[in-house]
DNA sequence: CGCCATTTTACCGATAAGGATAAGATGGCT
DNA sequence: AGCCATCTTATCCTTATCGGTAAAATGGCG
């Protein structure tokens, strides 16, 4: 128990990046291109291979035009735009 | 002109990471061991200092209890939680 | 079937992330 | 002033990202 995070994190990611990248019919060729983004980094970020930095992220989100949060969440999940806080009803004491 | 992405993205969410943990009152320590991210580690972060892996954002976002997408965007910016495409009206010719 | 575009994978080298530790710096407090 | 908690910075080390290149898959399409 490791505290898995979410187990499929960059996978999720990658899926929605080569839907956008899809959707705007760019080639991995064409957004490496646009980012300054090798294709073979693209190509494993999209296949959940890599876990790239915050900024190569922001780079891929402005070649596409759309918010860094499109990559991270599906708009689904993203439609609770209001409240993130739970109210506090827990306290982690025992870790402190 | 080399497309500066947004000049301090990671100074913005080392200010956004350092106000979330300072509402729950927790150390740089005491984060470190919630997410099994070094001290030093975070510090850079909050500082603007370091890139961070996209997991290690992940991990504090989890820390925290808040979705990552607070540690990418200030609320008032993700208010417009519905449109995210332009709606198609340049082309980038240019580039391909 | 063979071409060709696209993608994936595998190497290489350079740079950076991240843990550990220790040393400074900062600030509050008596 | 000293002490103490917290944060910052520096160093060393391992590991991973990332660009570049080149080589394999993969997938149409004629």
């Amino acid at each position: 128990m490791t505290m898995e995070i979410e187990p499929n994190l960059l996978a999720d990611v990658g899926r929605r990046l080569r839907a956008l990248r899809a959707d705007q019919e760019l080639t991995l060729e064409q957004l490496a291109r646009l980012t300054g983004i090798s294709a073979p980094a693209l190509s494993l970020i999209e296949t959940g291979k890599r876990d790239a930095r915050l900024t190569t992220l922001a780079k891929i989100a402005a070649a596409l035009r759309v918010p860094i949060r499109t990559l991270l969440e599906d708009p689904a999940d993203a439609a609770s735009t209001g409240g993130d806080l739970p109210a506090e009803g827990y306290d982690l004491g025992d870790y402190l």
